[in-house]
DNA sequence: GCTTGTGAAACCGTTCACAGCG
DNA sequence: CGCTGTGAACGGTTTCACAAGC
């Protein structure tokens, strides 16, 4: 057998994929506390608002680097910085939007987009009738517009809320047009190539997985009563 | 505070917390399967439809017992059947859905839920303009209905579509009616106690981690051109 | 032949516990 | 003294590889 060493290029920037969920999601607990006025943290403290323990937020925050001072804590603006650039959200990103149903609608007008890093920037849809329509004030393209638009709108990010029956073909469009990030509501598993990243978000899996658990509390009750 | 230590009472019947989730997966793709005709699957062809490899959906589907044929594959129908008892779907559970703003509304009206185990059975917000509005069918109660309504409809799931700042009440008050499993797309931790199930959606943390890989994308090309 | 089902190994992520430092 | 930063231990998950069985 060939001794297959990994070549093993650890450079230190190596974030656990793990850790890069919960980086958002401190982010999002840091920004709370800005507001509120609070200036230094305890890896407690903010542990506890972003719903982990403290051993774990303290190990994530390692891999940034030594932002907090012993005995004291983090200083929220450091860490806020810190933590926006490591994710890439220096500056804003651009997001298009394809599909404008029932829940492309709610997504265009989400305001929390706007003020956690990103723009919607651009609406498409393949039914004529939706075609012009103005939506918070976007215009609706048709899917033949896709490369012209996204390419003059620099498009960081896709966002598919199609129907799944439209949504590999809409993913293969937006790869074609240059677009390695995609977020995909519609439920189904999306084929890519390798250089494109694809995260899902599938409502009834969320709920199924809810199930599972109510069904096995109500099988424990059922034995001790 | 309380520090419930679990008894690790390893019955058979224990299915990993990444399996069920991708159980849900499975039955989603088994469902299209089923309704293309096709009557029996190998392990290989199912995990391509799940994106998953066949090593692994097949320890997930051996959680469930021995339902596959060596040198065959698996019945589509048969696995649709177990899976679904596993996850507690062999009857609809009843969803109430708290916040019929911008996203309330689009999962108000999604018709994906009713074909896959859930009926959205009772509408809530505390906005006194929108009470007493109908929405698919359904009337937009106050927030002092909850327990009427709620007990009246046996209802299983609660989903948090409300704002941040609204949130951990709504959850609070669900708690109180007896619901012991959210769904929470609201953009903050909420504290429950320790029967009770959240899982959460966060749109804006789901867009923050394809950014990070965005960025890591370009700068691996940095380095290379 | 082919494909499932499964121990064993490798891997990754979490938790522990304490050294290090302000 | 208090809190951070981290090696080491632990537990869960994935992958490997092959025996079992149609």
């Amino acid at each position: 057998m060939t001794e297959q060493r990994e070549p093993k290029v650890d450079r230190c920037r190596t974030i656990p994929e793990a850790t890069v969920a919960r980086l958002a999601v401190y982010l999002r607990a840091l920004t709370a506390l800005d507001e509120a006025g609070t200036h230094t943290v305890s890896s407690e403290e903010l542990a506890a608002a972003a719903g982990v323990n403290s051993a774990k937020l303290r190990k994530d925050l390692s891999y940034l680097g030594s932002y907090g001072t012993r005995g004291v804590g983090y200083e929220v603006a450091t860490l806020v910085g810190h933590i926006s650039r490591a994710l890439g959200l220096t500056h804003h990103r651009n997001v298009a939007l394809v599909g404008v149903g029932n829940l492309g609608h709610a997504l265009a007008g989400y305001a929390g987009f706007g003020t956690r890093g990103f723009r919607i920037v651009a609406l498409f849809d393949a039914d004529p009738a939706r075609i012009g329509q103005r939506l918070h004030g976007l215009e609706v393209h048709g899917m033949n517009a896709l490369a012209e638009v996204c390419q003059a709108e620099v498009v960081s990010i896709g966002v598919i809320a199609t129907p799944a029956g439209a949504a590999q073909d809409v993913c293969d469009k937006l790869v074609a047009v240059g677009i390695t990030s995609i977020l995909n509501f519609a439920p189904i598993v999306l084929t890519v190539p390798g250089n494109v990243d694809v995260r899902k978000v599938d409502l009834a899996v969320e709920l199924q997985i809810l199930s599972f658990h109510e069904q096995r509390k109500a099988a424990g009750l059922e034995e001790v009563g």
